[in-house]
DNA sequence: GTCTATACGGGGATAGAC
DNA sequence: GTCTATCCCCGTATAGAC
């Protein structure tokens, strides 16, 4: 249920948004989605073609968003190895897991390049970012210069990523923590590591 | 359809642990291991008393499976930090992901302790291996003295788990291989990690 | 815009015959 | 051990009234 100077709409989308989080596609019915947004069945095909059409506008929100508080990280204050640390150890709802990565699992997805697309664009954009990020820091002196932008950009993603799996395995957020610590500890060190908290 | 000199039990659990692989716990029906196994209804359910009974016998092997493959690199040939980038660079299926990681997206397994116990131990256990080797490497001068063995650990499992979703992202397995790239380049300096490729 | 009625296949399982 | 019949509920929608 959910606040109600929202429309209908909006409040489906937002319904499936936190399903395809939590579930999954192939495990949010229709039916999952009318009884959380408080929409009826008329309601719900009136404004949608179905489950998929849904679907797409909920997967394209998750992504924006997921883009909007990343690029706020990198564009934020400080050097870019400050900039890297705090996207890295922003606040995460580490035990949910990601909701764009989770995606990536779902062969309903995977299998429609309309829902594949903003998943695809999504990581993309995330890995060229960091990677300039990461330049930025090497040309500046901040990390090393044997440092390679590219793999080291998609191994931080990676890490993130991972890190959501391995919390959710040992049901604890504290395994993400770890994750991400031990690849800042690879990247700038132990102890600025350690100053940057 | 699977090799008919097994027994159907066999099947069942064979075709079980490629659907769980392929299509997660809720995405796998009971219609679709009888089909690809080759057993009939009446077969499934006088060896099995159900879906989640078979899954079971199913996560356990796959979990196994994958313990026995680790080992066998983490105790092969070579110094420490050779086995860890053994164990990093070797191939996998980068595009179909992790048959254990999987399960982890999935609100079906995680939400029964028996199905999820397999999970949880399986990375519990490979974390604390790569932890004692990391230690090894660092006592005997491999690997920076500065590096955290557990922390490092997570981050090293969490990156490869990563680097699946990643791949399937991209729809690339070497957006895997950037990922482990990234990583060692990181771990064991970017000229050494190219020599032991 | 939203509601209710109706439809049809599939998921997940049980029962009993062979 | 395996087969077929049967069951009930749910997923996913369409149709038409209000």
């Amino acid at each position: 249920m959910y606040n109600s100077d929202m429309t209908a709409r909006d409040r489906l989308i937002d319904s499936t948004r936190e399903l395809l989080w939590e579930r999954g596609y192939v495990g949010t019915s229709p039916k999952a989605i009318q009884d959380r947004s408080g929409a009826g069945q008329g309601s719900m095909y009136h404004h949608f073609r179905g489950k998929r059409d849904l679907a797409l506008a909920a997967i394209e929100q998750n992504a924006a968003d997921l883009r909007t508080r990343a690029e706020a990280d990198f564009s934020g204050p400080g050097t870019a190895a400050e900039r890297i640390t705090a996207y890295l150890r922003r606040e995460r709802e580490a035990l949910r897991g990601c909701p764009v990565g989770r995606l990536t699992q779902d062969p309903g997805v995977m299998a429609d390049p309309d829902l594949r697309r903003p998943v695809e664009e999504t990581f993309g954009w995330l890995r060229a970012r960091l990677a300039a990020l990461l330049e930025q820091g090497r040309a500046h002196g901040e990390l090393a210069a044997s440092l390679d932008p590219q793999t080291v950009a998609t191994a931080l993603v990676a890490v993130l990523q991972g890190g959501y799996v391995l919390a959710r395995a040992s049901g604890s957020a504290d395994t993400y923590r770890q994750a991400v610590d031990g690849a800042l500890g690879l990247l700038v060190g132990e102890e600025y590591a350690n100053n940057l908290r």
